[in-house]
DNA sequence: TTTAATGGTGTAAGTCTGACACACTATATT
DNA sequence: AATATAGTGTGTCAGACTTACACCATTAAA
């Protein structure tokens, strides 16, 4: 005796907070909606999953429509379900988020008509957000920042070569609180994963600071351990 | 200008992964299905979400009529959402997971007819489950460890009291390693939300151990910080 | 009374954390 | 040439925490 699925009971959709970081600020990925509802409102990049497609998959494509950005590595880290999320019926979320440097290169372009335009906002001073994203954005931002805690994930924000005080503010601006410099180097050069270059710093005014690199090879060495626990 | 919603796109389901402990022996709770696909086998709670409630009443009410349990605290700790999970069609499902103390006054009994009976089991030898559960049921013990390494989520799994050899025996079964028994204890004490009671353990043929509770009061004020962090 | 089984306890060495202040250097300005 | 400016780069000490390690105490049963 076969027995069938029941219909399908939702609508199932994939939002993204993705962190990126430029002149030294925190800034988050928001598009332009073009589509009811909250047309003309800011949101997240997010939009619904395709029955023959994983969610992971749906999230890198979705993104891609959306702002023209892929191959990031997005983890997922919340499904928001509540009955009301949608003014037009049931809809639940799986939301991502991902880490990105920012650099010039890669435009933001919405490939799709859904979005009218995808740009990088500071995480500080947030405007009103379509949906419940405002919620989705802050638990991302939670958990961005506990992860920090127990994992340097702060590099994928930086370009390859970053000087010890941008990443220090980099920690700063995502914990949210001054650290102390010395304390701060200390701890960081004895990990070990950081590789000091042969350059300095160029077209400042003052004193050029070393730059340095991330070693992924010596990281992954040293985290594997609680990397293996990581699923 | 209305724009209506896409229709359904996917089945949308909950799976439990609830934690015991009894006889010194950590258990996860299955139920025996009673409903293509997979009938007879041994399956985590888990059924389909109503289109008028949230995901969380959902995980609440889909155990309870499964098992019997209620009340717990539960936790979605991943979705899982590859296409082919489910032989039938796509089906997308949140996990959640909690933690109980197991005593013999909470029946087990489903109240549906889609299981057979749900009984638990030793986490360890565990047999073979339907659909893709033991990923399932890995990813949560995976969560679990890590969350006893910086939260002492480990009382909600005893009685409520106990000697510290449980205390200590339960965290070895979950982090799957031995651990030093005066360290343990003079940790677990300076942490100072155990109540020394002044009564013993009884029946044993050695020697009393002193039983001890958890003072849930000193417990919230010592952790509020964390706490505050992790939604 | 002896045996078997587990309960209960302290110390020392090493490691990590957090607090704290000043000289150095490159450029821009006068 | 001298000076101002702005950020770079560095060491130490105290306290807290972690880890390793071994033996006597108590109870019940034989």
């Amino acid at each position: 005796m076969e027995v069938k699925l029941p219909t399908f009971n939702s609508v199932f959709s994939i939002d993204c907070v993705i962190f990126g970081s430029e002149a030294g600020e925190l800034k988050i990925l928001l598009i332009e909606r073009n589509e009811e509802p909250y047309k003309d409102w800011l949101a997240l990049p997010g939009y619904i999953v395709e029955q023959d497609e994983s969610i992971d998959n749906a999230a890198e494509r979705i993104l891609y429509e959306l702002t023209g950005l892929r191959d990031l590595h997005m983890q997922q880290f919340h499904t928001f379900g509540e009955v009301n999320r949608h003014p037009q019926g049931r809809v639940i979320t799986v939301a991502y988020y991902a880490l990105i440097r920012i650099n010039g290169q890669k435009e933001l372009k919405p490939i799709t008509q859904y979005a009218k335009s995808a740009f990088w906002h500071p995480v500080n001073e947030l405007p009103k957000l379509a949906f419940d994203h405002t919620e989705i954005f802050q638990t991302g931002f939670n958990k961005l920042r506990r992860r920090l805690n127990y994992q340097p994930i702060a590099f994928e924000l930086l370009p390859e070569k970053f000087t010890l005080t941008q990443l220090q503010s980099l920690y700063e601006a995502v914990l949210n609180k001054k650290l102390d410099k010395r304390n701060f180097r200390k701890k960081m050069l004895s990990y070990g994963f950081l590789k000091e270059l042969d350059e300095k710093q160029k077209g400042v005014s003052y004193r050029a600071a070393k730059l340095y690199k991330f070693d992924r090879r010596k990281y992954t060495k040293i985290f594997q351990n609680e990397l293996n626990l990581d699923s």
